[in-house]
DNA sequence: GTAAACTTGACTATTTTAGTCGGGTATATA
DNA sequence: TATATACCCGACTAAAATAGTCAAGTTTAC
């Protein structure tokens, strides 16, 4: 079970961004050297953190990123839907609508997965990119 | 995020197993049949059971697994540990003994995963394999 | 003795992941 | 106004993980 590098990424980029409270932009080859992120991939991270709305882009030179809102109000749960994370951590087998794995009706584990999904889902809501650098 | 299927199918199978409180050995054809999973993945998979001591096995005609332990008492946490599934649930790439990313020190967002492991597990610890058969 | 059922290791197609590549466009500053 | 910096975007790909299958057993109840 593991949550792949693109979220990683995100969150350890967004918190490095929080940590500079001045609304200068920061640019992404300054947090690709910081945190030793691919370049590359951040831009590409990026570009959906600004379709969703966290960040908002200053192009050319002493362009950059800079955070829509304060990292007190972000949840970590805004950062993974925006990089199109499984909101679902799990999930059956050709679910339709009433059925799981194929059959005609809920699976023996059915309301486990639900549950352990609110479970995560909770803490994600909970937690903020603030949190993060006060440690 | 998404649990792999041996882990599901696990949890799956010793559910289903679960609900025949007699000492009846179960065939994982049976299991088979009734939850729609590959036999021979289950074959597969019920071996780690049964090394892991969840679960043991007659042999022959009329053989099948049995439940070693009571369901009440049987955690989900010691399901995925059989399996060897990561009891960790995200880790920080080319972690070393205490940098992560290739880094000397630990990184921005070390200690959240840390947490996050801690949410998850203690939700597996406390969930038993009796509680999914009671609904 | 034979069929049901467990045992074991090796193999493999498919999917996902974790990026890279190439070719842009916008703009601050010299 | 030239140019370097930095964002923009879709397509591509090597490698790893996943989700199984396959072959060739062994054991035991009947």
């Amino acid at each position: 079970m593991k949550l792949n590098t693109k979220s990683r990424y995100a969150v350890m980029a967004l918190a490095d961004m929080a940590r500079f409270p001045d609304n200068k932009p920061i640019s992404l080859r300054d947090i690709s050297l910081r945190q030793s992120i691919s370049l590359l991939y951040l831009e590409q991270i990026f570009l959906k953190l600004k379709k969703n709305n966290l960040v908002k882009s200053i192009r050319g030179i002493n362009g950059g990123y800079i955070l829509i809102k304060n990292p007190k109000q972000i949840k970590l749960s805004e950062i993974f839907s925006a990089l199109d994370e499984n909101v679902k951590t799990i999930g059956c087998k050709k679910e339709s609508k009433r059925g799981c794995n194929g059959r005609s009706s809920k699976c023996i584990t059915h309301n486990l997965w639900d549950e352990l999904d609110l479970h995560i889902n909770s803490f994600f809501e909970n937690k903020k990119l603030d949190d993060l650098i006060r440690n």
